[in-house]
DNA sequence: ATCTTCTTGTGAAGCATTTCACATAGGTTC
DNA sequence: GAACCTATGTGAAATGCTTCACAAGAAGAT
């Protein structure tokens, strides 16, 4: 049974779920490594430290890819995952600010390993800008809204300071980009049907320390 | 009214929570600059796009820090929340493993203002160990288990490639270390009383091209 | 061909989290 | 100092998510 994913509110799957289908390919890369030809829903659960229900539940919002009795086909279910996922494809990301963790990025392996290909960089400063990145030459920020649109860039990732991050981003909106991976500290004004997805290391650090602190115990399942 | 939050699993205070601590304590910290006094939990949703009865919630789990018919004395709730977090203090990080994403990371201010101060390298490579970045000297890996205990590190960074990192955090854990942020892409095992967050820079992605190829409509809030 | 074993797929139950709604209380004005 | 205004703090309702439990389907053995 498909689910209707356009249905507004109603039937909406949860975004615990299509985290779990991102940890769910990866468990089944690895497998596939390996001679495993069909996986069950407790062993892909073990590997995540997750429960069996879970596994098959999230799976069965999307369709029935078992086999009673015997399991989950390796290959055809990563496949499966990859195409709801949809990293069955390449997409065209810019990356805005080739700072520290900018740099970092463009480096970052596991990014095209899922046909996330960055095709282009923007900086502000005239030191960076023409200078080459792993093959990308730096353009300059005051094209931006030009040069997206030309690319046909899908997806900008933001990693300039949170004093800036605003200013660009409308400009990145401006360019018709429908999606935003931020790393800029702060929480960026876009349009209803602009995705945005924030990522916060520090907020990280920060659980940790509560957790210590407060000798929070961690949620384990069963 | 204090949670206890030694309860095991009942009274547990949620994820979601402590992660909007953390929103809460950046909007703060922006507020303070301004001439702010005072924020209402109304002004305080708005700006991380939440509810106004998800703020009050949030922090009556913690005491009541408000003021009726006024709302929240800036300076002092930051403050406040600050010491909930355990960021009123320094902690001593360790990097393993200083590539792209650790070199990025060492310099990464956002740690350094809340209190995670990064002071210890280790990396495998020998043209790397003893090298200096930011003033720290990168230690030889092999040392790891003694020089984090004779440092007494309490979090670890890791920033290794996933086929060494189970390797390596058994090493730490060895060293008692009780809180690990763990960038490689792998489910690391871990003791019950060893924290661990997951820092997944392409699940963030995989969302986003999800969102695009389902036209799956973002959650708001009201 | 039937029996046994294994594991899926899924309503329903059980929990957890969010939102509602309002009594309550501090501040301000007259 | 009383009346009004405003925004908190919080039980209770509503919603959402996870786990349970089992019928049903597929493969392999005898």
């Amino acid at each position: 049974m498909m689910a209707d994913l356009n249905a507004g509110t109603r039937n909406r799957i949860s975004e615990s779920t299509i985290r779990r289908l991102s940890l769910y390919f990866r468990a089944l890369s690895f497998l596939e490594g390996d001679e495993h030809e069909t996986v069950s829903s407790k062993e892909l659960a073990k590997s995540e430290k997750l429960t069996p229900a879970q596994v098959r539940k999230d799976l069965s919002f999307f369709g029935s890819f078992g086999t009673r009795g015997l399991g989950y086909p390796v290959t055809e279910l990563r496949d499966k995952i990859a195409r709801i996922l949809g990293i069955d494809r390449v997409w065209r990301v810019a990356l805005i600010g080739v700072g520290n963790i900018g740099s970092a990025l463009v480096s970052y392996k596991e990014f095209i390993k899922q046909g996330f290909h960055i095709v282009k960089l923007f900086d502000n400063d005239q030191r960076k800008i023409g200078s080459n990145h792993k093959g990308i030459i730096v353009s300059d920020i005051k094209d931006l809204v030009k040069e997206l649109k030309d690319d046909s860039i899908e997806i900008v990732v933001i990693a300039v300071p949170a004093t800036v991050a605003q200013y660009l981003v409308d400009d990145v909106v401006k360019a018709g980009v429908k999606a935003i991976l931020n790393f800029a500290p702060l929480n960026l004004r876009v349009p209803d049907d602009v995705h945005v997805r924030n990522e916060n290391m520090a907020m990280e650090l920060e659980y940790l320390s509560f957790a210590m602190v407060n000798d929070h115990p961690p949620r384990r399942p069963k």
